[in-house]
DNA sequence: AGCCGCATGTAGTGATTGCTATAAATTGTT
DNA sequence: AACAATTTATAGCAATCACTACATGCGGCT
């Protein structure tokens, strides 16, 4: 026992093995939960990906649940629509909120077969602890549109327009997930942004 | 074993047909399938809810697909947004449309647990036959709104018209999922519609 | 060398999935 | 009342679910 905090430190200076690489375990997983959702993939779909077997996988993430938050997590700071970007451009609203619909069709269906928003997708998960998550970690990006559109339209009508932003996007990303091409989703973007130009007619425009 | 034969008559006095109505066990089966949706549903949840074991579920519609889709019908024809008479309305398509559009949020958000449009969503299902089911028995509906289109906008417009009405319609339908409040979507639709001004700007309006 | 600790592999947990073989109970008809 | 047809209930199928107890073996340490 006496010993055992001076082996401890020691252990911590280094890894022992090169062991399991995990976050190329993440990527991986991270194709099967976008592609295919969270309730679809089983474990043994993603041991069987890995090449590993469960007591593995279960070792390096906690759980099925663990590592799709893992994959979330990554999604969101790695692969995600740059919200941050696309609102910073200049230009009348309408236009950049257009170009942001525009920018989610095309980030949609870049890279089939990781269609739609993995995070907007996930949030309707039937396994409720995999939505909830989805669900928070969804808020950031929401909060940044927020911010944005607080600051270009009456405070009244921040709320509706927001609620508008999510839910073309919503529909974007549910069709990008259906196969729908590339070119119908940025059509049908152009259209969706015709809508705000009403919105944002009686507010300053930068 | 005399006495059986006296007990049997009297029971066919008191229930002549305790046959298992296969009407109203479609609707419950619809309420639990419209509410979670067709793979979250088990078919134990369905045998006790219907009151019934598993081999008279059997007996009585075949498989889970099967009931499932029996619903799936019952639900387009009894329940579904009545697409037809909306279409069928007098004014501007774009006000025809965003009317549609507001119909929809009602419509969806009417009925707690049963939200959105169970076609719509039933098409997202992880079973690929369910979805198949949903996006064959979805057709009909979308024929409709591409001929009103098409009545009303020149021939090179009407897929991307449609395919934008239709996004939104996922849109409305996806966040009644989520529990967005029936006011919340009505201000999203009429905002929706507000885009279809400019893409009838250059029809005839009738 | 010999120990120790970790990651892996073997094998299997109980629970639940959709579904069914078999037979008893119940039905309308004869 | 007896028959044949239909519907029901008992009981359990193989497969898969997420997950794990246990033993093996490897790598780094003294």
């Amino acid at each position: 026992m006496m010993a055992l905090s001076w082996e401890k430190s020691m252990k911590a200076v280094r890894q022992r093995r090169p062991a399991f690489d995990r976050e190329r375990g993440v990527e991986i997983a991270e194709a099967l939960f976008h592609a295919r959702g969270y309730d679809a993939v089983s474990v043994s779909d993603l041991t069987e990906a890995l090449g590993i077997v469960p007591p593995s996988l279960y070792a390096a993430y906690g759980s099925k649940f663990e590592l799709f938050e893992r994959t979330l997590r990554n999604y969101v700071a790695n692969y995600s629509l740059p919200m941050e970007e696309l609102l910073s451009r200049q230009g009348p609203p309408a236009e950049v909120l257009t170009n942001l619909f525009v920018a989610a069709a095309i980030h949609y269906t870049a890279t089939p077969p990781r269609l739609g928003c993995m995070v907007t997708e996930a949030m309707r998960a039937d396994d409720e602890k995999a939505a909830a998550i989805a669900s928070a970690l969804a808020e950031p990006g929401i909060a940044l549109l927020r911010t944005y559109v607080a600051a270009h339209a009456p405070a009244h009508d921040v709320e509706r327009i927001v609620d508008y932003l999510l839910l073309t996007l919503r529909g974007i990303s549910s069709y990008a997930c259906l196969g729908y091409s590339q070119e119908k989703l940025v059509d049908c973007s152009k259209i969706a942004g015709g809508a705000l130009i009403a919105e944002f007619a009686n507010s300053r425009t930068s």
